[in-house]
DNA sequence: AATTTAGCGATTGTTCAACAATCCTTCGAT
DNA sequence: ATCGAAGGATTGTTGAACAATCGCTAAATT
């Protein structure tokens, strides 16, 4: 059982504070939306989450994010709620928060969700530009490749997954889409992976880009299906498959 | 436009207090979980949605509510966070939260999210108990057809359709759905379709049914895609259409 | 010695009261 | 009639307080 320490790392965000939102002296030149105090917290703790500085299992007290980030436990507080939302963070009830983690059920749960999503949107051909982006990352991805970026090259990745939902041009499966993406990036910090572990990928996402160019729909959705299932059996190995029930 | 006026109906709770929670003197016999009072805030708010005692477009101010409930207003903050992540609710920044309404974009948004979601479900064929589960919605359907309750039909067709993604066996795609359909569940209030509206529904889902029941998962997709793509059509025309963009 | 019990400290859940910031409206000036 | 300046109302955020609950430690019981 690789469960992870629920001590570990309990969020030290040290001298971390809020970015300062320009203290607004000069009025504001344009309807830019001003993000609100919580939901600049929120987004503090998703890049700290994403940049592994927040490991899976970690317990998160609101008093010391109050502190830390100069908020009140409140505004922490709608922090924390939107990022349960999320499934980025477990509320165990009384007891606090914690960075969540993806147990063996969650990733054949997690990528069923990709199945269904990628594959439709993959189907539904998307427009030219569409098309374009999903190429795009692809060309990042080779370029990581030759850079040997691994952190690039994972980026890259998920980039194309991105760009192929976006495809059926729906705001609720792009927002459906990134959610899974990050509950996944949370995932990987665990799975350190090798070099290799993204090499085939590049190589599938290709071949998928190019059928997809091609219009040949049904055979980039069953190349993208093949690919999602390895991708699927490559995670349970790195996690320790305990029998997916 | 049938834009809603916003004051309309602005939340008046009347003497709906929050259904108090057992006093709790007797020690929780079971570790059965409580909900947290921000959680049975939102429970609250999410049923008078449903019913339709809060119509589309209204306003949620802060301060009623919570007198009305009893509670604090930073508590009634918080179940707003529940429901704005939910969709079934919309925040504008300094002005307050109003209950959401679909669009015309909306409407196709969320049916491209029903075809990805119960389609590739569908595929997946299921368990036997699983299928059993679309049939009873079927025949749930059936009785409320034949008692002519409206609203009963309206329902089973929403189990049904829940019933469909089941199949997947995702915890993820069930909550996908859940909220989808609350979405849903929300328009109709605006569009109340006549009787008429449901009856080809019956036909649409027993045919599904029995193709599931055969095996014959492709035919099942295909007729369930067509009645996806039917419904957005007459949804859209009750909405009034005005170009999907 | 092992197990249960009781108590303690820490943290969460929730409330309350205050204040700044912001928006909408109304009124008044031009 | 148009524009701009108060005014009022509501949201956003804070800080402090207290009850409820949890986990742990130490005492008490068998």
């Amino acid at each position: 059982m690789a469960t992870t320490d629920p001590t570990v790392r309990s969020a030290r965000a040290s001298t971390s504070e809020l970015p300062e939102r320009g203290t607004r002296t000069g009025a504001a030149r344009l309807r830019v939306a001003v993000p609100s105090v919580a939901e600049r917290v929120a987004d503090e703790l998703r890049l700290q989450l994403a940049e592994g500085a927040l490991l899976p299992g970690a317990r998160l007290t609101e008093s010391t994010i109050a502190e830390d980030l100069g908020v009140s436990r409140n505004t922490v507080r709608e922090a924390f709620a939107e990022l349960a939302s999320e499934r980025l963070v477990v509320r165990h009830p009384n007891r606090g928060v914690f960075v969540a983690s993806l147990e063996a059920g969650d990733v054949h749960d997690v990528y069923t969700v990709r199945r269904a999503i990628e594959v439709s949107s993959l189907r539904a051909g998307g427009t030219p530009e569409g098309v374009a982006a999903v190429r795009a990352a692809v060309e990042e991805g080779k370029r990581a490749a030759a850079a040997s970026d691994e952190d690039a090259i994972g980026t890259a990745n998920q980039h194309f997954h991105g760009a192929i939902v976006a495809l059926a041009g729906s705001r609720r499966l792009n927002s459906i889409m990134a959610q899974v993406l990050a509950e996944m990036r949370l995932f990987f910090h665990k799975a350190t992976v090798d070099a290799h572990f993204y090499q085939h990928y590049l190589r599938d996402n290709e071949e998928i880009c190019e059928a997809l160019e091609a219009g040949e729909l049904d055979r980039a959705a069953d190349l993208l299906l093949a690919y999602l299932d390895r991708s699927e059996d490559r995670m349970a190995d790195v996690h320790g498959e305990a029998g997916t029930a």
